[in-house]
DNA sequence: TGGCCTCGAGTTCA
DNA sequence: CTCGAGGCCA
């Protein structure tokens, strides 16, 4: 039966559509349609198809979906194999490989196509006349498995070439991989089902692909990038390997962003440090970065070595996952009474740094991760440098094990231990009874945001509150150069050490004079560091300052009632009832009374509240490294001219100050298309507006 | 009521 | 830096 014409019409422009915002989407990265208008056009195009048969074909979209499960899978060889890289860990392998180019090509300075290493699974993909017909792994990298139903799944490939000259024959390389964000939503969803969530992005990635049953695969957020050939036939390649990537572009496939060109051993290094500095922030896992020869004239002349091509090498990261064991379930009371537990782990070394704690959080993670002492964990130096453990080792766990469950009272005080509806943190209920809390409270207070007592670290706080020499943070100010002497005399008896400073008396006092100076230096500070240092729950950096404006003195702010407190920018009935409970205890007031009554002073001046200056209604956000001021710094300066500094860019941010070695916020930023300005441009701003 | 947008709190190591 | 939760706006 002959197809209408309509109909013929209508699906050919549904596949254009649909094949228009796969491209847009996974090559363009940028989606045109939203998900729900796209499930409307492949269920049109399904029921077209499956009215008439004549219409079904093997590129269509709607072929995407997942054949049937098969029995095993085939075996394809690779027309050209698909070769290793060969490795380097460290500066000086890069360097000699930058030579052995120079002495092989005779060019003084090649240039290199430089782009991440994702951590996936490589790939061949073959395109006979622009029709996707046969995808394989890399396997031994002469032959590999037939995946091609499982690849087909994957919206980011192709099923046809974009462009009107197709070559005859294609076939392409690249990188199977699970986006980070897609792997944590898959597993949240697969946890909610009481289903077993995949162990990393790579292992989902390998694992999807391996599925007998296509339609497995095609419920798994597979990607895919390319960067490289196999054999072709009628393509005419372009002198180089960038614009044979270009061409890749052109004809439908996604290539990594990050790609880029440099040259020499230090433009490499630096795009090695660049890429390394952003990890973290990339949507995808990698291993390390790449470096090609960029000309395919000068990839030919340096030839083979045995498996791998002497024109490429792959530079990776030091292993950021490490195996190591669980010594200790350790709980720490903070400020608020807050309870973490702590795992004490073997020292291991993870990506440079030896790790000996990784938090575990709160009693959810603890739950969900079920680590147990002795259990054997990969810890991993998550975000920025901070530790964490990913998962137990299941098989390694050694017999008798028992759960972890979070300590019924405070393991300081012996108060109750609370977890209030709906929170996540348990805390101790002992309050300023509470020795931990008490330290911390005063660690707080003597903190360089808040009073900024130098010196006056937690080590010598807990060892004040332990001897009971110090109970509220006033007492700091009545000690005397003979109570840290004495003090330290007595910590040491305790812990049984003879350190130096006991033999030279006369240091011993250096350092207590020392101490009893910054204390006193401290007396004078402004209100908005002291409503900062009190430490009154939910009231941070932020809000102190907010609240110093507005009431520009003390004791207005005392007096406040809970409805006054409403009108004050940023306060909500629960902070609002925070900051009045807390001045409303008769124990707070006194403490109060006794800074003031030791000397404690600020200026106060009359409420101030709109904000003034050349930068009065701006919000500014401070990122990476500011050699001349420093985060601090600037940040106070610009605030002087009325710009409220915030913490995280938004597109409320008015502007931008990226520092060196900026990181995700100045991504955002870009994204975002908010203004960003660079070191020289604050100073000459700060510099032209006189800031005080 | 829901969905941002912030801020606050807690955390590691050299 | 990241997560959780408070505040605010639609």
């Amino acid at each position: 039966m002959a197809v209408p014409a309509a109909v013929a019409k209508r699906a050919a422009g549904l596949r254009r559509k649909l094949e228009d915002a796969n491209h847009r989407y996974y090559v363009l990265d940028d989606p045109a349609i939203p998900d729900a208008e796209y499930d409307a056009l492949l269920r049109e195009l399904e029921a077209l198809e499956a009215e008439h048969q004549a219409l079904a074909s093997a590129d269509s979209p709607t072929q995407r979906v997942g054949a049937r499960p098969l029995q095993e899978f085939g075996e394809v060889r690779h027309a050209l194999p698909m070769l290793s890289l060969g490795n380097a860990f460290s500066e000086q392998e890069v360097r000699d490989f930058v030579a052995r180019i120079v002495a092989g090509t005779g060019d003084g300075d090649p240039v290199f196509s430089v782009e991440p290493k994702l951590d996936g699974l490589a790939i061949s993909l073959r395109y006979e006349r622009g029709q996707f017909v046969r995808g394989a792994t890399r396997g031994d990298g002469a032959s590999g498995e037939d995946v091609t139903a499982n690849l087909r799944t994957i919206k980011a490939i192709p099923l046809r070439l974009r462009g009107e000259q197709l070559p005859a024959e294609l076939e392409v390389r690249g990188e199977v991989y699970m986006p980070r964000a897609a792997f944590e939503k898959f597993n949240a969803r697969a946890r909610e089902h009481g289903e077993k969530p995949l162990a990393n992005p790579r292992n989902g990635a390998a694992g999807s692909l391996r599925q007998l049953d296509p339609r497995i695969t095609a419920k798994r957020p597979l990607a895919f990038f390319a960067y490289g050939l196999g054999a072709v036939e009628g393509w005419k390649l372009p002198p180089r390997h960038s614009q044979m990537l270009a061409g890749l572009r052109e004809f439908g496939f996604p290539v990594a962003p990050e790609a880029g060109a440099a040259n020499g051993a230090d433009g490499l290094l630096e795009y090695y440090r660049a890429i390394g500095g952003r990890r973290d922030a990339l949507p995808y896992d990698i291993d390390g970065v790449v470096y090609k020869l960029d000309r395919f004239d000068q990839q030919n002349a340096m030839g083979f070595v045995s498996r791998a091509p002497r024109w490429a090498l792959a530079h990776k990261f030091p292993a950021q996952e490490q195996s190591t064991t669980v010594e200790a379930i350790d709980v720490q009371v903070g400020r608020t009474g807050a309870i973490t537990p702590v795992a004490r782990l073997a020292p291991v070394n993870v990506a440079g740094v030896v790790v000996t704690n990784a938090t575990l959080h709160n009693a959810d993670q603890i739950e969900r991760l079920d680590v147990r002492v002795g259990d054997t964990v990969i810890v991993r130096r998550a975000g920025d440098v901070i530790p964490e453990v990913v998962r137990v080792v299941d098989d390694k766990r050694p017999a008798r094990t028992v759960r972890f469950a979070m300590p019924a009272t405070c393991p300081i005080c012996g108060s109750r231990v609370a977890r209030e509806e709906g929170e996540v943190v348990s805390r101790c209920t002992g309050g300023l009874f509470c020795p931990a809390q008490r330290a911390q409270a005063l660690i707080h207070f003597a903190s360089r945001r808040a009073m900024d007592i130098e010196g006056l670290g937690d080590r010598i706080v807990e060892d004040l509150v332990d001897l009971g020499l110090v109970r509220t943070v006033a007492d700091l100010y009545r000690l005397d150069v003979a109570d840290f002497v004495a003090m330290r005399r007595r910590a040491d008896e305790r812990d049984g050490t003879v350190p130096e400073t006991v033999k030279a008396g006369k240091v011993a006092s250096k350092w207590a004079e020392n101490l009893v100076a910054a204390i006193d230096r401290s007396r004078n500070t402004t209100l908005e560091r002291l409503l900062f240092a009190l430490g009154i729950r939910d009231i941070g950096e932020s809000s102190a300052k907010t609240l110093a404006k507005y009431f520009g003195a003390l004791d207005p702010l005392v007096a406040a009632d809970e409805s006054a407190l409403l009108e004050v920018p940023d306060v909500g009935p629960i902070v609002a009832g925070r900051i009045a409970g807390f001045f409303r205890e008769p124990h707070n007031r006194e403490v109060i009374a006794a800074l003031r009554a030791t000397g404690v002073h600020w200026p106060e001046g009359p409420p101030q509240r709109s904000a003034e200056g050349p930068l009065a209604g701006k919000t500014v956000v401070l990122t990476g490294a500011l050699s001349e001021l420093g985060r601090d710094e600037a940040g106070a300066q610009l605030a002087a001219l009325g710009a409220k500094v915030a913490g995280s860019v938004s597109k409320k941010t008015s502007f931008v100050v990226a520092g060196e070695a900026a990181g995700s916020k100045l991504d955002k930023a870009r994204q975002l298309g908010i203004e960003i300005w660079d070191e020289a441009r604050l100073l000459e701003f700060l510099r032209s507006n006189l800031a005080p």
